[in-house]
DNA sequence: CTAGGGTTAG
């Protein structure tokens, strides 16, 4: 019997010949696989020729065919001759069709055939639970797998690291447990790749204790194994330990891979080491992998997270394919490092190249304009996100919360928080801090009820809001029980909830309790608590224990600005000028210099910045006039400058001609001669508000009739017929 | 036929 091929154009002029059986099957592989799959044509022609005997289709033959289909119409065809030639119920070829569907996207197409497939074995199993896992439906994974065990098919050392990717992705902790059992019912306990996957499973599931014991007991440590274990810990917040696990794996012979290296920088890059993140940059250069893109982005994220966004720029610049992810590393780079109006340009930049932002993109954005402070930019992203498929992100809306509270409408941030669905720790958390911060006391206590009415458990965070929440407050009696509260939740209280504490003590004038209350600390004191106690005594006066603080803070923190401007300040507000002046030459010794002020004010969207007596404003001469007649308006109303201590109170401006030019005071003057009557203005200064404007704010606020808020460093002050938010509290 | 990574809120 002889036959002939037919196929097209150069195929043809190869091969047109009569023939004699037997042919071996591989001579019909390498014609197929040549010539069919080399274009969807040849493959059309190619099975037109179906009067081919049957029994020259080799089962080797089939499956090679069918792994080189790259269209569904391919698989149709194939599995047509399938069927012509009685194949349908072949495990290894059917296993082969499911495989080579779910390879080109067609999950549908795979399923239908493992529904006509008759007891399907533990290849063809393992084929549909891989397909679903590979397209993303882990709980569909999960299902087949359930089906799976119903129909008493064995699982084998295969089926497990796509069941286990599939929990992993889930995050599952009851159901990893229940697998694991399953594992050790199978014997497959021992299995490396199997271990690998639980390691990574629980690790992601927030169990690292887990993931450790079955890490611990690995007989064979692989790249894979290290990689796992390390980026677990990374990912639940624990870089030290990650690190630490690093340190072993050096002390083997394994060697890290680029996969191991993105964990790797990672976790520095989590702990802010820039100099051994940059050891890590070396070991990349070292081994030739400069170029991996996932290391560019981690290398981007390494040197932005530390502050060095000008290096971060050229590893994000050395990006040639379009990368939503390094995108988000250099924006929130930038916005996390005072850079927010890069982060907004890049954000805008992003969008003119049609990349399409995702949850993380819009969130890093939302931290940008958190940070300039602006309610207006805060109003534009907040409708651009009420347009698009990012508004129901938790992070995108605690993000918003937060941003709003920062840019001053704490009226704002609740109606964000109002619309939130599922409301997290972090969403009430962000609630209650944004209370906090306008120095609301008593709705955060309030939210914080609700929050435990709702069901939800407060966490350290919660409790470093609700604690600064009764710092702005004045609420000692408050702030001293939701302390002891901590323990009733089994939270450990860290540095900052200490350091609240003694600030709440402390300013309302409970210094020797406060003292107490250091003495009786658990763990060493550090720079904020004693920082706090050195404020307390500031206000109120009290130089020898100000003076003990301050000689803490010294040694623990010599070269922080800071303290020896608050000693300065202690000083000063005693009195002490020539003790001032020492602390002044001791600053120049050590070669520190303070920040300068500066304020912000925006009118109609635009940006304008103050310095203390600026007058390179086009606009000065106006200023100058209405700082003037706002100044004998102040006078007439009997007002009466604190000069004597701001003049030598160091955490303020710089004395310059006069107080009233102090940048905030110069900024309201701006907004004065820029708004309508009434119009609200909103103002940022990067120190705290000095006594002088303080007091002056208030009378101002009450003179010109409008509603003046301020966002100094540490909070909130809203000014509004000639009294102050913060009842004069901060 | 198998495993590990990157950006993210308070």
């Amino acid at each position: 019997m002889a036959f002939k091929l037919i196929f097209s154009s150069s195929f043809t002029s190869k091969i047109q010949k009569s023939t004699a059986f037997p042919i071996p099957a591989s001579f019909f592989f390498n014609l197929f696989k040549h010539y069919c799959f080399s274009s969807p044509l040849g493959l059309d022609r190619c099975i037109e020729v179906d009067d081919l005997p049957q029994t020259y289709y080799s089962n080797s033959f089939l499956a090679s065919i069918i792994d080189n289909c790259t269209h569904k119409r391919h698989l149709n065809q194939v599995h047509g001759q399938l069927v012509i030639s009685g194949l349908q119920q072949n495990g290894f070829l059917m296993t082969k069709m499911v495989n080579g569907s779910s390879n080109i996207g067609q999950l549908d197409y795979a399923h239908k055939l493992f529904d006509k497939f008759c007891d399907p074995d533990v290849f063809m199993w393992n084929a549909i639970i891989r397909a679903y896992s590979r397209h993303k439906l882990f709980q569909d994974a999960i299902e087949m797998y359930r089906w799976m065990r119903w129909t008493r098919v064995d699982p084998d050392c295969y089926t497990f690291p796509y069941v286990l990717k599939a929990c992993t992705e889930l995050s599952d902790f009851r159901l990893s447990q229940l697998i694991h059992g399953q594992i050790f019912r199978h014997g497959l306990g021992l299995d490396g790749f199997v271990q690998n996957g639980l390691v990574a499973l629980y690790a992601k599931c927030g169990h690292i204790d887990c993931a450790r014991v079955v890490f611990d007991g690995l007989h064979d440590r692989t790249i894979v194994s290290w990689t796992s274990i390390i980026s677990g810990c990374a990912q639940n917040g624990k870089a030290m330990e990650a690190l630490r696990m690093f340190d072993k794996m050096r002390k083997t012979d394994v060697k890290p891979d680029w996969i191991a290296l993105v964990s790797i920088i990672r976790a520095y890059s989590d702990v802010e080491d820039l100099e051994q993140g940059k050891s890590i940059h070396g070991c990349v250069i070292k081994m030739g992998l400069e170029d991996e893109p996932d290391l560019l982005i981690s290398l981007t994220a390494l040197y932005a997270k530390c502050g060095q966004v000008t290096v971060a720029k050229q590893f994000f610049d050395q990006m040639e394919i379009p990368n939503v992810i390094i995108w988000n590393a250099m924006i929130s780079g930038y916005a996390k490092n005072g850079h927010a109006e890069e982060a907004l340009h890049l954000f805008r930049d992003l969008i003119a190249r049609n990349i399409k932002p995702n949850d993380v993109t819009v969130m890093s954005a939302v931290l940008a304009c958190a940070q300039v402070g602006s309610l207006e930019l805060a109003r534009w992203i907040d409708d651009y996100i009420s347009k698009s498929e990012h508004k129901s992100d938790v992070f995108v809306n605690t993000a918003l919360i937060d941003m709003y509270a920062k840019c001053g409408s704490v009226e704002s941030a609740s109606k964000v928080f109002d619309h939130i669905s599922n409301k997290d720790v972090v969403v009430w958390s962000a609630m209650v801090v944004g209370y906090g911060l306008h120095g609301r006391g008593l709705e955060a206590i309030d939210l914080y009820h609700a929050m435990r009415q709702a069901g939800v458990c407060p966490n350290d965070v919660t409790f470093i809001g609700l604690l600064t929440a009764c710092n702005h407050s004045g609420l000692v009696k408050e702030g001293w029980e939701l302390f002891h509260c901590m323990r009733d939740y089994g939270i450990e209280p860290r540095h900052e909830h200490y350091a609240c504490v003694v600030d709440i003590l402390g300013r309302a004038g409970y210094l020797d309790q406060a003292c107490n209350f250091i003495l009786k600390m658990p763990i060493d004191p550090g720079v904020s608590v004693w920082g706090a106690l050195l404020s307390a005594c500031k206000i109120h006066r009290h130089v020898t224990l100000g003076e003990y603080a301050a000689d803490k803070l010294f040694s623990l923190d010599p070269y922080n600005i800071g303290h020896y401007v608050q000693l300065s300040n202690l000083y000063a507000s005693a009195r002490m000028w020539d003790r001032v002046a020492k602390v002044r030459v001791l600053m120049r010794e050590k070669g520190l210099s303070k920040d300068l002020g500066y304020s912000f004010i925006e009118i109609n969207g635009k940006l304008e910045v103050f310095s203390v007596g600026d007058k390179s404003h086009p606009r000065a001469e106006e200023i100058f006039n209405e700082l003037q007649t706002l100044e004998r308006r102040l006078k007439e109303a009997g007002f009466v400058p604190h000069t004597e201590s701001v003049l030598h109170d160091l955490n303020y401006e710089e004395k310059e001609e006069n107080l009233c030019y102090h940048s905030e005071r110069i900024a309201i003057a701006y907004g004065l001669i820029s708004t309508a009557p009434g119009t609200t203005l909103r103002i940022t200064k990067n120190l705290r508000a000095c006594i002088n404007c303080h007091s002056a704010t208030k009378l101002i606020s009450k003179l010109v009739d409008r509603e003046i808020i301020v966002r100094d460093s540490k909070r909130f002050h809203h000014f509004k017929n000639g009294t102050c938010s913060c009842g004069d509290y901060w």
